[in-house]
RNA sequence: GUGAUCGUAGCUCAGUUUGGUUAGAGCGCCUGGUUGUGGUCCAGGAGGUCGCGGGUUCAAAUCCCGUCGGUCACCCCA
């Protein structure tokens, strides 16, 4: 027996109904406010993420994958989209500003659990070019609105991380005050507090919290513009009744964010997406100099949080004569009528049972020239006008 | 990368503790009949490298080792 690629899984069934209708309602809902669907390649250089995401990260350490292909070029399967589609925008659009959209599968080379999986889908959004307050200001407004239409009750968390410069100062006090508390730090802090001693404020474990919760803050750091633009913004949401919770400790996971960043929370406080404020990833991929902002949903996890939508099929085409059966096929097909049958000329009680495990409206019995309501259960002769009318 | 736990028919599972005939059940599927209050019911049938590979044994689904995969947690993150 072979097996599936551990972490991949196969969207099927009630998925597949809930897949689908995500993929509709963010290309019709974003394509229509002005986002343009941007598909770029699953496959990229190597490059593009260990140093966007940046290297110390565990996405680019440990996460990746990665192949050599024949020709000896170093690459990996994308792990994120933002990288892409920056990339995308300095080859064919620098100069300009940009709404994008994107929507497909990611790939992390992890351990796979709730909520994680080595292949996963991301639809996200961005803007990319010269950009200000307001622009930060939509792409929040816009995923809030997709997500709530989806997920209502989702929280958004929200915080300023402050320019590179301000993080860069905020990071050297705030390893120096875990130098100071070291004894009290628990041992998988105490790894990251050489390269990613931010990410320690993200700690939950126990043993960490008394030092966290008495670290600086970096709303402290933060300088006056930075500060007054994330008073505007606040205002702005506050303004048109988005709710907010400013969360000191979100830093996020890729070192390419600055000022914003945000994340949005179901309910049951799962991470369902997030972004933030990017000014500095084309100059880091010295591809141009242009600022960017954008938002991306772990599709996976929204699905694990909707309802299937309900599937209508509503006709059923039943028949043991194959001459008749493929009359009345054409006849629907000539139509435009959508309709099941049978895969093949099975036995006509079989044919009844599938009907009904399809849920269907109508049921057309070609040996009988009938059509049957299966909702009223009433039979009458066969009238195409009956399909025609629903 | 680490740890826990699981893997027997298409699905849900029994059997593994204590090794012993041709490995079982329910659901689903197929065929024939029945049924027009059409989905029911009756009879029969197909379907399993017991995840995979080694080992121990006269004998392994059952014990041992390895490996792959699922689930969950840590790490990390969507």
């Amino acid at each position: 027996m072979i097996e599936q690629v551990k972490g991949t899984k196969n969207i099927s069934g009630e998925d597949s109904l809930k897949f689908l209708y995500l993929k509709d309602l963010f290309h019709s809902n974003f394509s229509q406010n002005g986002y343009n669907y941007v598909q770029t390649p699953i496959l990229e250089y190597k490059n593009l993420f260990n140093k966007s995401i940046g290297e110390s990260s565990e996405i680019v350490t440990k996460q990746m994958y990665e192949l050599i292909d024949k020709g000896g070029r170093e690459l990996v399967l994308r792990p994120e989209g933002t990288a892409s589609i920056v990339r995308y925008h300095s080859e064919f659009n620098k100069d300009t500003t940009n709404k994008y959209s994107y929507f497909g599968p990611m790939f992390r080379y992890e351990n796979p659990q709730k909520n994680r999986y080595r292949e996963f889908n991301q639809a996200g959004l961005e803007i990319i070019g010269l950009i200000d307050i307001f622009t930060d200001f939509q792409i929040i407004n816009d995923s809030f609105n997709f997500i709530q239409k989806l997920i209502p009750g989702t929280q958004l968390k929200i915080n300023t991380i402050g320019s590179i410069k301000d993080r860069e100062n905020y990071i050297k006090v705030l390893h120096n005050y875990f130098l100071d508390n070291k004894s009290d730090l628990s041992p998988e802090s105490l790894e990251k507090l050489d390269n990613n001693t931010l990410r320690i404020l993200d700690s939950n474990n126990d043993i960490d919290s008394g030092v966290i919760n008495n670290a600086p803050n970096i709303s402290d750091y933060i300088n006056t513009e930075s500060k007054n633009n994330f008073d505007s913004l606040l205002k702005l949401l506050s303004s048109i009744n988005i709710g907010y919770k400013i969360d000191n400790s979100l830093v996020r996971g890729l070192d390419y964010y600055n000022d914003l960043t945000f994340e949005f929370h179901t309910p049951d406080n799962i991470v369902i997406g997030g972004g933030g404020r990017y000014d500095n990833l084309s100059n880091i991929l010295s591809l141009g100099n242009f600022k960017g902002v954008g938002v991306a949903f772990g599709l996976e996890r929204i699905m694990d949080n909707i309802n299937a939508p309900v599937s209508e099929k509503k006709c059923y085409l039943l028949g043991s004569n194959i001459e008749n059966i493929v009359k009345y096929s054409k006849l629907l097909d000539d139509h435009n009528i959508h309709y099941c049958k049978p895969s093949r000329l099975s036995k006509e009680n079989s044919q009844f049972k599938e009907a009904n495990n399809l849920n269907v409206t109508y049921l057309i019995n070609t040996n009988e020239d009938t059509i049957k309501n299966l909702l009223t259960k009433e039979t009458m002769d066969f009238d195409i006008r009956v399909l025609n009318e629903n």
